[in-house]
Parts: C-alpha cells; sequence; structure tokens
RNA sequence: GGGCUAGUAGCUCAGCUGGCUAGAGCACACGACUGAUAAUCGUGAGGUCGGAGGUUCAAGUCCUCCCUGGCCCA
C-alpha cells in the first residue's frame, strides 16, 4: 500500500504519456488506415508529388489471374513495394503499375470444367467470352488482396494481357517478327489424343499403367567400320541393338544415340556380333534369353558418330548419333530415334538436321503413302509392325511390359507423341541468340550469378515455339492459301490485322472471316489464290508477357523505357525475363531493362516447398487474420531473399516478437515527448548532453547502414540494423539510462530537452526508414508524432545525411564504457543474487582501476559512472582490496555494497541527502531543487 | 543426369580480399523490477562453421570429392 506522500510525488514527475497503443492489433487496425489512405487519396499525392522528379520504373511481371494469392506472390509483391516506395522517399517518381497475365491454359481448363458439356454448343467468341469474365473475376480478387498487404500502386489502372490495347500490341510485336524473318512455320513434337483429335498440354497428360510391347531390334551396320574395331570384327556383319516399347514408331525412325560419355562393346553372341552398352550388355543378354556372349571389342561411341545402318524396314539409312539423354537406366545403350515421335529425339535430332518425320495423321493413322503400314491405325499397328520386323531378321525379341504411359485426362485414352506443325521464333535469324547473349553481359542481375543462369539457357535453348492449339488467347495472325496450302506470314498483313484488334480485341479473328480480315486485294504469292483460311493456333503466353516491355512500358506516361528493374522469383529466368528479353530484341533491337532482381522460393519452416498435399502451405490471408499484413512484410525484410525463404508458425512468432520491440520502442519515445514541440524546444546539437549526442552518432550510423541497405536492396541488414538499434542502443542503454533524468527533471530543463531533442530526432528519422517496409505502423507513428509534417510518412523522404552528427571519438569512448557497464552490470547481478539488493538503484559501486586506459577512462567519467549504470551512487578509489576483480577486465576491481542514505520516494535513488529538510523529509536534494525549480 | 544455387547456435542473420578463445538479435533458462507492465532490465547456457580430404605457419574464409536442400531443364 503506497503511502499518501509516495503517489503526491509521483505527480511531480513527467512520466511517459502517449495514446499509442502498445499492442498493435493489426488484423484490425491496418483496414483502418487502408481507409485512411483512401481518403487522403494517398495515391493521386504520390503521383503529383513525383512531379518534375527523376522516374525510377520498376516494371511489374504479370502474375497469373487465377486463384488466390500464395506467399510467393505476397514476398514478390512486397519486395516491390519496398522499393517503390524506399525510391519515392529517396526523392524518385516511382510509378508502379500492376499487371496480369490473363490468357492461357489453365483459365481455359477451369473454364472447361466449369461449362462441361455445354461447351460443345458454344463457338470460340462465347468460350473466350467466359475465359475473359473469369480471368476480370480473379483479377479484382487479387488486386483486393494485393492491396490489403499495403502495396501501392495504380489499381484502378493495371494492365491485362487481354484487353483490347494489349492484344493488339501482342499481335504487333508478332507482326514485327514477320516482317524482320524471325518467324517460321516448323514441325515439333506434342503430346496428341487421336481420339479427341487435339494436341494436350504436359497439365491435360495424365499417367497411368499401361501394357507395351518390349523390343529388341536388329539395325545393320552399313558404314565404314572405324579402324579401332578393324580386328576384332572383321569383314562380320556388325548390328547395333536398339529397345522400344513403341513399335508403331519404327517406321519413323531415323536415327540411333549413343551416348558420348559412356562405354560401349562388340558383343559375339552365335553367329552375330551386336552393339550394346558396356553397362548393359549382361542384362541385355539375360533378356534376350542368351547364355552365352563374349565382349569381343569395346569403344568409346564417339568413333561411330555419324556413321549409319541401314533401316531394317525401308531402303534408307538411320544415323548414328551422340546425345547426354542416353542413360543405362533401361535398354541398350543404342536409342532408337524417331524425331517426330518424342521429346529427346526432336531436341538431338534438331543438332543433326534429322527430318522431324512424322507419317501419322490426325486420327492416329499411318499415312497412305507410308509403305508396307500406310492407312493402319498405329494402336493397333504393333503387332505388324514386329510382324514384319521379325519376318526380315531384324527382331531380336518381344515380349510385354507394363509401364507408366501418358493418358488423355478426358477420354482416358492412351495418346502418342507426335508432330505437328507449329509456330517457332528461330534463335538464328536476325542473329536473336548472339544479341541475347551479348545483351545479358549489358544487363545488371542481381545476385550476379542470374547471368550465368539466363546466359546458359539462352546458349542451349532451341528455337521458340509459339504455337498453342488452344482457344483462349492472342491467335497467331497467319492464314493459309486455300489453293495451295501455302502459310501467309506476313509483316505488313499482320500489321493490318493488329490494327484490327486495337478497338475490339482479338476477338474479331474468330468472328469475322479471313476475306474480311485480310486488307482488300491479298494473293496468295505462290499460286495467286485469293481465298484463304485463318490459322486456329494461338500464342504462347510467355509471348504475351514477353511484349509486355512493348505493349505497357513503352507507351505509359508515367514509366519509362528501358525500365530500371524487373523482380520476379528466380524461375523467371525460364519465364518472364526469359521471353521479355527475346521478344524485345527480336521485334525491336532492344534491351527491355537495365537490371534484373531475383528472389529464391517460400519454402515451409523445414525447407520443403509447400503443397497441398504435403499440408504445410501458410496462405498470406491466415497470416494478416492471425498477425497482420505488417508481420507478412517484416517477415520479408527479415529473409535475405536471395536465397530460399522459408515461413512458418515459429519464423512468424519470431518476427511479431520483433515487431513488438520496434513498436515498443516508439511508443516509449512517444511516451516521453508528448510534451516536445520540435518548433521551440529543439535544443542545438553542441549545447546537448554527451550521452544525447553519443545517440544522435548513433542515429548518423544507423543512416549510412539504411542508405546502403536501400541501395542495395538488402532488407534484412536494415531489418537487422533497425532491431538491433532498438535492442541494443536504445532499449537496453540509452532509454534506461535516460528514465532517471526524464522522470525526475524539470520538465522544461535542458536536461530533459535535451533528452527529448535526441528521441525525437531519433524516432523521425527511423519512422521514415523503416516506412517502406512497415509501412502501417510507420504512418501510424507519424501521425503521433509532434511537429509540422506531411500528412503521411510516404510522402515525406528519407533523412538527410546525418554525417555532422556523427562523432567516432564519441563513439569509441561509449563503447569502451559500456565494455566496464558490463562488467559492472554482472558484479551487480551477483550481489542481486545474493540478495544484497533487487533494483541495481539498491546499490553502490566501488570501482578500482590499475593505471591505464581503463583507470583513465573511469576517471574521466567517475561523475557519470552512477547514472550510466543506474545505481544510486558510484565511485573510484584507488585501491580496493575486498572487491572482485572483473572477468572480462581483469584490471578492473569492484565491489558492491548497499546503496548509502535513505531512498528518495521520488526518484528512488539513495542518497544521505534525504531527510536533510524538515518539510520534505522523504526526497532527496536533487529532487528538492526540481520541485523548486 | 545437366545449368544455377544454398547449407555458420532452436530461429533470422553478421563474419570484407585466409590471421586474436566464431559474433548479434530473437527464442530458451534463471533472476530483478513493478514509474515502458500482456512491458522493461540483468545474468546464463547454447556452435566439431553440412561431411571427408588437401594447400598453408594459420581455413568458417582457398582447392577437390561427397552428403542434404531449392529453382529450372532433361
Amino acid at each position: 500500500m503506497p503511502r499518501s506522500a509516495d503517489m503526491d510525488y509521483k505527480q511531480t514527475l513527467n512520466l511517459p504519456k502517449t495514446d499509442f497503443p502498445m499492442r498493435g492489433n493489426l488484423p484490425k487496425r491496418e483496414p483502418e488506415m487502408l481507409q485512411r489512405w483512401q481518403q487522403l487519396k494517398l495515391e493521386e499525392k504520390l503521383h503529383a508529388a513525383g512531379k518534375g522528379k527523376p522516374t525510377f520504373t520498376l516494371h511489374d511481371g504479370p502474375p497469373y489471374a487465377n486463384g488466390h494469392i500464395h506467399i510467393g506472390h505476397a514476398l514478390n509483391k512486397i519486395l516491390k513495394d519496398i522499393i517503390i516506395k524506399s525510391k519515392r522517399m529517396q526523392g524518385f517518381h516511382a510509378p508502379y503499375v500492376p499487371g496480369w497475365d490473363c490468357h492461357g491454359l489453365p483459365i481455359e481448363l477451369k473454364v472447361d470444367q466449369k461449362l462441361g458439356k455445354q461447351k460443345r454448343e458454344m463457338s470460340k467468341v462465347e468460350i473466350r467470352k467466359e475465359c475473359r469474365n473469369y480471368a476480370r473475376e480473379w483479377v479484382s480478387i487479387q488486386s483486393e488482396e494485393f492491396q490489403r498487404l499495403g502495396i501501392f500502386g495504380d489499381w484502378q489502372h493495371p494492365y491485362l494481357t487481354m484487353t483490347a490495347g494489349y492484344e493488339a500490341a501482342t499481335a504487333r510485336e508478332l507482326a514485327r517478327f514477320a516482317e524482320r524473318g524471325g518467324l517460321f512455320k516448323g514441325k515439333k513434337p506434342v503430346h496428341w489424343c487421336s481420339s479427341c483429335v487435339t494436341a494436350l498440354a504436359e497439365a491435360e497428360v495424365e499417367y497411368a499403367d499401361h501394357s507395351s510391347p518390349s523390343i529388341y531390334v536388329k539395325f545393320r551396320f552399313n558404314g565404314e567400320l572405324p579402324n579401332e574395331l578393324r580386328d576384332a570384327v572383321g569383314e562380320r556383319p556388325l548390328d547395333f541393338v536398339i529397345w522400344t516399347t513403341t513399335p508403331w514408331t519404327i517406321p519413323a525412325n531415323l536415327g540411333i544415340c549413343l551416348n558420348p560419355a559412356l562405354d560401349y562393346v562388340v558383343v559375339e553372341s552365335g553367329d552375330e556380333l551386336l552393339v550394346l552398352a558396356e553397362g548393359l550388355w549382361q542384362s541385355v543378354m539375360q533378356s534376350l534369353g542368351r547364355e552365352k556372349g563374349r565382349v569381343v571389342a569395346s569403344f568409346n561411341a564417339g568413333i561411330f558418330e555419324r556413321q549409319t545402318c541401314r533401316h531394317p524396314l525401308y531402303a534408307r539409312d538411320s544415323l548414328i548419333i551422340l546425345g547426354d539423354h542416353v542413360t543405362l537406366e533401361a535398354g541398350t545403350g543404342c536409342v532408337h530415334t524417331a524425331p517426330g515421335h518424342g521429346m529427346d529425339d526432336y531436341i538431338v535430332g534438331l543438332k543433326y538436321g534429322l527430318e522431324v518425320y512424322n507419317p501419322v495423321d490426325d486420327y492416329g493413322r499411318y499415312r497412305a503413302d507410308l509403305e508396307l503400314f500406310g492407312g493402319m491405325k498405329v494402336a493397333e499397328a504393333n503387332g505388324a509392325v514386329n510382324d514384319k520386323l521379325n519376318e526380315v531378321g531384324a527382331l531380336l525379341q518381344a515380349a510385354n511390359i507394363s509401364h507408366s504411359y501418358p493418358h488423355c485426362w478426358r477420354c482416358k485414352k492412351p495418346i502418342i507423341f507426335r508432330a505437328t506443325e507449329q509456330w517457332f521464333i528461330s534463335m538464328e535469324a536476325n542473329e536473336l541468340r548472339q544479341k541475347a547473349l551479348t545483351a545479358i553481359g549489358q544487363v545488371e542481375w542481381i545476385p550476379h550469378w542470374g547471368r550465368d543462369r539466363i546466359y546458359n539457357m539462352i546458349e542451349n535453348r532451341p528455337d521458340w515455339c509459339i504455337s498453342r492449339q488452344r482457344s483462349w488467347g492472342v491467335p497467331i495472325t497467319a492464314c493459309y492459301c486455300s489453293k495451295c496450302g501455302h502459310a501467309l506470314a506476313d509483316g505488313k498483313i499482320m500489321h493490318h490485322i493488329a490494327d484490327q484488334f486495337e478497338e475490339v480485341g482479338s476477338d474479331i479473328w474468330f468472328e469475322k472471316d479471313a476475306g474480311e480480315l485480310l486488307p482488300a486485294g491479298t494473293v496468295c504469292p505462290e499460286c495467286g489464290g485469293d481465298e484463304f483460311r485463318k490459322e486456329t493456333d494461338i500464342l504462347d503466353v510467355w509471348f504475351d508477357s514477353g511484349v509486355s516491355q512493348a505493349a505497357v512500358v513503352e507507351p505509359h506516361p508515367q514509366l519509362q523505357y528501358p525500365a530500371d528493374l524487373y523482380l520476379e522469383g528466380s524461375d523467371q529466368h525460364r519465364g518472364w525475363f526469359h521471353s521479355s528479353l527475346l521478344a524485345a530484341l527480336g521485334a525491336r533491337d532492344r534491351v527491355p531493362y537495365k537490371a534484373v532482381l531475383t528472389h529464391g522460393f517460400v519454402l515451409d519452416q523445414n525447407g520443403r516447398p509447400m503443397s497441398k498435399s504435403a499440408g504445410n502451405v501458410i496462405a498470406p490471408e491466415k497470416v494478416i487474420k492471425q498477425y497482420g499484413a505488417e508481420i507478412l512484410r517484416l517477415w520479408v525484410a527479415t529473409q535475405d531473399y536471395r536465397d530460399d525463404n522459408r515461413v512458418g508458425d515459429d519464423i512468424l512468432k519470431q518476427v511479431s516478437e520483433a515487431y513488438r520491440r520496434i513498436r515498443n520502442t516508439a511508443r516509449y519515445i512517444l511516451g516521453n515527448i508528448h510534451d516536445f514541440d520540435p518548433e521551440t524546444d529543439l535544443v542545438a546539437t553542441d549545447e546537448m548532453l554527451e550521452i544525447d549526442r553519443w545517440a544522435l552518432s548513433r542515429l548518423a550510423a544507423l543512416t549510412e547502414r539504411m542508405k546502403r541497405a536501400y541501395d542495395e536492396y538488402q532488407f534484412h541488414v536494415l531489418y537487422h540494423a533497425v532491431h538491433n538499434f532498438c535492442s541494443v542502443d536504445l532499449s537496453s542503454f540509452y532509454l534506461d539510462v535516460l528514465k532517471d533524468r526524464l522522470y525526475t527533471a524539470p520538465a522544461k530543463s535542458l536536461e530533459r530537452r535535451s533528452a527529448q531533442t535526441a528521441m525525437y530526432r531519433i524516432l523521425d528519422a527511423m519512422t521514415r526508414w523503416i516506412a517502406p517496409v512497415l509501412s502501417f505502423t510507420a504512418d501510424e507513428i507519424w501521425t503521433e508524432l509532434p511537429g509540422e509534417r506531411e500528412e503521411s510518412v510516404h510522402l515525406a523522404e528519407f533523412p538527410a545525411s546525418f554525417d555532422e552528427l556523427r562523432d567516432l571519438d564519441l563513439e569509441e569512448r561509449y563503447s569502451r564504457l559500456l565494455q566496464l557497464r558490463s562488467a559492472i552490470s554482472k558484479a551487480l547481478e551477483e550481489a542481486r543474487n545474493a540478495k544484497l539488493i533487487g533494483h541495481s538503484l539498491d546499490a553502490r559501486v566501488t570501482l578500482a582501476a590499475a593505471t591505464g586506459p581503463w583507470r583513465e577512462l573511469a576517471e574521466n567519467y567517475r561523475n557519470e559512472l552512477a547514472t550510466l549504470c543506474i545505481v544510486s551512487q558510484a565511485e573510484l578509489v584507488e585501491e580496493l582490496t575486498d572487491g572482485k576483480a572483473s572477468d572480462e577486465l581483469p584490471e578492473l576491481v569492484i565491489r558492491v555494497d548497499k546503496a548509502e542514505g535513505e531512498k528518495c520516494e521520488r526518484c528512488w535513488n539513495y542518497s544521505k541527502s534525504v531527510g536533510e529538510e524538515e518539510a520534505r523529509p522523504t526526497v532527496c536534494r536533487r529532487c528538492r531543487e526540481a520541485l523548486d525549480a
């Protein structure tokens, strides 16, 4: 029970006072802040404030308009937002135009599912309308979700890849490719369902067990025998043995592929000489049911490169080629290669100039003109092929195996791999590949290894297949002559069509006939025909988003070309960074970005990718509900995003603890400057107390770190710096030491104003520094800070340099004082454990130091020691025989006693001066003076 | 299998071009305070720097191999 006098004196103290709540209550207050920003018309004001300033263009990579945002989206957008906000506060005009990727298969599939059977009676235009509505719905949902994260941007005018203007721009860029000869028609194998008569994307393929034939086939070598094998083989026939589970592709065989890194052997079995990989020959012998077999020679695959074997059924050769994809996992090490029926085969075939030969039609039948099997359904052709192979003596063995095989997701029937006509962008025309490689060297990649990553991809990638056999996308605006079938992809004509997209969008392609779309008088350059049919393929969505540099950055009045920065996950080296580069160089010979920054992926707490099936998904929505968006924002700043980013309950808990530390530090300062007006009460630096100048020097140091952290996009450095500053410099030392002065000195005294000046300047600066990350909280602090200021911290700028506040000598002295303080703290802790003291103010410290720097320091600060250590008395003596030497600083001997005198009821310091005055017997002299002031 | 990349206390991160007994904060344990109080302060414990070789007077830091993850391909 406090005595009445106690209460009276408490009234005379300057205790902290603030309405700023200790707990953020973020889930509830953030929406209020969002509303406030809207009422302020903050976005408009930011735009207005940007006028006349240099522009910083961060071009937004469009997320796919399908499904709720996940934590990876949050990471990406928050990083962008931090950068945009920090650039603004550095004095740039930094507009942010968000975008969405709206075309493509996933949306079309979702709409398919929704429509069900209904779809069959609908026209392409109607289906596309459904897709458009679907995408638009998700755009608006995701937009809300992003805004809830506190992301600033022109949300009223985002760019969508499905708007008329964007589609026109897309078609126009394609026309440019055509104009420059970068567009060509070729063949490429795709998953094909012969029953649905359609190409299938990877997402539409299901894998299921299926029984297939398993055959071993001999290909008779008919080239010139390499010298290395002369002795072993002589004049005897040599057979390369291939293994396949699709005999029906044998008619399309054009090559045999060996791995140059593997060893091969010639095995003598009966009267045959068989070529097999060394690592497989014995198991093959076993499969063939042959007991005997003898290796008569071994060799490296390279000696047979570009030699030939005879096709067992047709009068043509099969080229012996080399490829890394050949493994020892199955087969013979000699891989049957049909470029028209397999992806590996296709790619390796390109290297060797093999034809992409496909003798199979849309319905899964061999073309009528195919020798031996013409007109036969390939699904039923396996037996016939085997019989024929057997007949010519090439079949070594035929059996059946069960294995995983691709099936159509819709009709559930097994599908085939089959080359079809596709549009490509050539990597070689106009030296696109070389230009891209050169351009990569001119771009700044952050982190630097991004360069190697994309360089290797561009260096090795095949031509860009931009055809998709789908409905929901921008059409490839080519036509075919109805008479001769000639493909018309003329730049001028394509521009003419693109112009028609400008007003009404690309739907017009599906609504009108070729004759209406083409310029009047168009004739086929081959046969002079004047009737055409339209291409039905649409563009790869990567082309859509790849042209955003042309469709958005270039024409947008706020943005500047090229963009200063692209910022996406590291998967986009293959995706958007890649397609943007090729699209910009291929169509216009320009590089779309000056710098590219990548972040890693979000993983769970244990470093595993998140997935529904693993049940480890952390939805942004849930984090927002439980902790607030601010915690998600701060989490982003804790991560070194160049690597993978882990998130989980424990991590989020830790982040919210850190948040509270920062928040409470701000709150405490606000409480202590409630009666401070910077207009009138600010103390000039050279009149401030030394420790207050030290605090400002630390602020100056922090400022330098902040500047660098923002410049280098190193937000985790920023986080740690701010957090350490709050914990170490402020809370545990400076603010703790300050309490006595703040509470007990007269409210308007220089001592108190000096401290308030330091605190005010610290909080003002810190609030600005954290604003890009803690956007909600910073603005909340901002409105509580005294002084004239902008309506929102986001309209303010970062603090100028504080170089003049930096005092390295002072900091050096204080770092040693802190060491001394720490030694004393340890001694106090021992005294506390011995029940000698409770609060440190109960203590009297006696200190002795041998001559030397520590002695000197202690002498220089003998009058401040008590204050710095928050003890009632501290004395420096010549010699101390009954003290204890410090472990860390052995020159120091420390003794802790109970403080002398009585405890002052007002300031809680012990002092002999308590009781000196009869009228006020319970307070010390210092307090009496303060009360009289 | 290939390209790129990461692996320092339970967690998030420092540790520059090799040089003091490897640091910080948080979390944890114990204690103090009750005038930052669902706060604040102090003390303490905690690491064979993924592993194994090697170079060097000296290696978390350089080299080789291996292990475990991630992204993108195949």
